[in-house]
DNA sequence: ATGTTATGCTTACGCTGTAAGTGAGTCAAG
DNA sequence: CTTGACTCACTTACAGCGTAAGCATAACAT
């Protein structure tokens, strides 16, 4: 019998590739705590160190599923609005960062510096750039927008309670919150059991305040 | 011979006190990645297992170092200028999160409800009810502020160069980012080591422009 | 004197990342 | 067709982790 012509029963290569889709897909399933070399390789239906020979350490592994990550995020067109691309930028982000919840944490403890980081940052500073912005301006003005949207995507991740129980949390957690010590937690309480406060919070808010105070320091 | 009037022999008494401040030096010394129960036991000269007759595990640990050290940041004066008091507490809350490195990545990953906390939202937000912002302003406002005051603390901690580096850094680094390829970033190297730049990130800078919007959305 | 309680110690389990060495399969050159 | 090099998955092993379970000792209340 001639032999196959391709190979017949040897199993589907391993890849750095297929590596880091499986890290992201199981980091999604049961968050990045569950990313463990050995958990990584079962899915993969391989022992531990097989992994390997294809990236050098986790590190490599988690280098490489930020960079996954940042790509699905909607760079901004350089030539734009720079309002409405930073906007689009921002929410884009946040969006993508939501879905994959363990992903915020990695990009601000890391140095970042994959092809798809380093695109999305250029592609920043240049829409910026080419709306008549400084290159010191672009820098800080950047530089506060990812502050502000990693920061307020931690914050909305660690919450945990969801929007539609903020009334009924308040309630229960009231005694835990006496007046005569927490007057205005107290107060915003009662804001959100009485229903005059939903107690959401907007990404909106800050960029907005943020993007506003950006084109007062635009030349051109 | 009498015996003496108080132990004489016997070890310090080990204390969730002692427990938390030596676990605050050694987070401090080495990185949150190195306190591990084992070595805070050892520095307490006990044994890993005898530190759970005083914290429910190490979580309850990460708690009270966490408030521990928000119980650092300097507090806003209720009925105070609430312009200065904000900006107080942000520079405040930057300090003292550069002091202890480990501590911001803790507050944005997990609830903190401790004492120290509790009275530091509730001063903030007193701060700015008094100052005629409403409950729903707030707290959006307090929620901005904050987002970016962390956000931009871990940006900054995790950033591998020193400030007086930047400009040799940008040089060797320059030709792992190809003009064209990356034309924005290029540009941007090239003003840093051309000394036109100085690639300096100011808490201040995105602060203002929260504050100052902020100033447009206050009543009375 | 005799429990009772507090608290530190010992042992053990299952998990982690990864260093080091083994062995089976593929491919190119002689 | 054989041989040697190379690739790459496997096995074993180690030091470290958090912490469950049980034992030992010392101080205090009765």
């Amino acid at each position: 019998m001639a032999k196959a012509k391709k190979p017949v029963k040897r199993r589907a290569a391993l890849t750095k590739d297929r590596v880091l889709n499986a890290a992201v897909k199981l980091a999604d399933t049961g968050g990045i705590d569950s990313l463990s070399m050995r958990k990584l390789a079962s899915r993969l239906r391989v022992e531990a160190m097989s992994l390997y020979n294809h990236v050098a350490n986790k590190d490599e592994i988690l280098d490489g599923i930020v960079d996954k990550i940042v790509g699905e995020i909607e760079v901004p067109t350089v030539g734009g609005d720079w309002r409405v691309e930073m906007h689009r930028r921002s929410t884009s982000a946040h969006e993508v960062l939501m879905r994959h919840p363990w992903a915020t944490m990695l990009i601000v403890s890391r140095a970042n510096v994959g092809p798809h980081m380093l695109h999305y940052v250029d592609s920043t500073i240049g829409c910026l750039i080419e709306a008549g912005f400084s290159y010191t301006t672009a820098d800080q003005a950047w530089n506060a927008i990812d502050s502000y949207v990693h920061g307020f995507t931690l914050q909305k991740l660690n919450f945990p309670f969801e929007p539609d129980e903020y009334a009924e949390v308040a309630k229960a957690y009231l005694p835990q919150i006496p007046e005569e010590q927490y007057p205005y937690l107290h107060g915003m309480s009662q804001e959100v059991i009485a229903g005059r406060h939903d107690g959401l919070h907007d990404l909106e808010f800050g960029l907005n305040l943020i993007l506003d105070g950006l084109e007062e320091l635009r030349g051109d």
